[in-house]
DNA sequence: TGTTGTTCGACCGACGGTCGAACAATGAGA
DNA sequence: TCTCATTGTTCGACCGTCGGTCGAACAACA
């Protein structure tokens, strides 16, 4: 396998194992069974093997709702409802996801979070562009609000930030159903999903 | 004065001088004019010294903020703008936001976002109420809805996750403004403040 | 003079990152 | 096929800096 694959799957196994607290350099060379100077060989910095992890783990999530996208007959609010959910099991897979959410992994979180919101905004999009063709929604800048959407779930819904309760969290997505409902002339719960399950 | 507060005042001294960027321990010592271990019987960490720094720092803001919310005689859309502005013109005020948009201090970094939109929320949701009795907004949940503007905010428009233009930035800012005006059932035109200037 | 509160900077371990020596792999010229 | 020079790769000792500790020393006061 690649060397560089090897030094990342390392990084990943230690931010696995105790709350990603002793993941230097150092300990990422052992585990990874190679020299700390051949790290620097593949890696200028220690945060540009945190910006391909984060790349790496979840380009593969991100390539799968592209696909269910592009292969799906649905209208508009389905296709949010479908991606809204794969996306939520995916997420729920990586094992990573959780340790992201601890205080001490605060950086990598934040550009992992940076990523999703980039790389799904276009596929949101385009269910915008969508529903605007169907006549179920109106918007004139799919592109800026799906970004809106998105910032709100990947800040106010971050368990790692904030510690709602599942009513407070159920009462938040109800309110952002409301608004999205209203803001984009959408049908009255057309994102029922957002808050039923 | 109080010596934590002569503390205080050196880390926010150095903060805004270069980007934060020797912005030691020592340092603030050294710009306090008082001994490394000295700081130490003040504080039982750095983070609690930024933690405390962001506290002061913040609570002068959010209490002028509502301080101009009470004494003022404005309808919703008005006070919105006005505490936008308020806002804006009193945090570029404050050159500790460039530390906080490095890497190294994402931790404390979430933790101040997070500070700011509990407590700028209930201000937000008592606009919104304002809002909703004038019969200018509907909005069923003033608190949910007001944090998933703050959110926004926060994260979206956060020069240390995200690069955008000014160009960008406005984009979005009317994507907003078109998103809430319709969310809220507003009149058109209530949130061009976002965009606008 | 004893006690308590305060000050201090030398010191510590850990960190991210550097360095040059050493080792493998390659291929051209004889 | 045997050099030998070149290039790519590996390594851990080493560096400077950091946040944090520590005990000695000092100040204030009873």
């Amino acid at each position: 396998m690649d060397k560089a694959n090897i030094i990342l799957d390392a990084m990943k196994t230690l931010l696995e194992q105790d709350d990603g607290a002793s993941c230097s350099v150092s300990d990422i060379a052992k585990k990874a069974g190679i020299g700390k100077g051949s790290i620097y060989y593949y890696f200028k910095s220690k945060d540009e093997i945190f910006d391909a992890l984060v790349e790496r783990e979840y380009h593969q999530i991100i390539e799968n709702c592209r696909v269910l996208m592009n292969r799906s007959y649905a209208d508009a609010a389905q296709k949010f409802a479908l991606l809204f959910r794969s996306y939520r099991s995916s997420t729920s897979l990586l094992a990573m996801d959780h340790y992201l959410h601890q205080q001490q992994n605060a950086a990598i979180h934040q550009k992992s979070l940076a990523k999703i919101l980039s790389s799904l905004s276009p596929i949101v999009a385009d269910i915008i562009r969508q529903g605007v063709e169907e006549k179920s929604f109106r918007c004139e800048k799919p592109q800026e609000t799906a970004e809106i959407i998105l910032s709100v779930y990947c800040f106010l819904y971050d368990p790692g930030i904030f510690k709602w309760t599942p009513e407070q969290l159920k009462e938040k997505a109800s309110a952002l159903a409301t608004l999205l409902e209203n803001g984009l002339s959408a049908a009255k719960g057309s994102f029922q999903f957002l808050y039923q399950t």
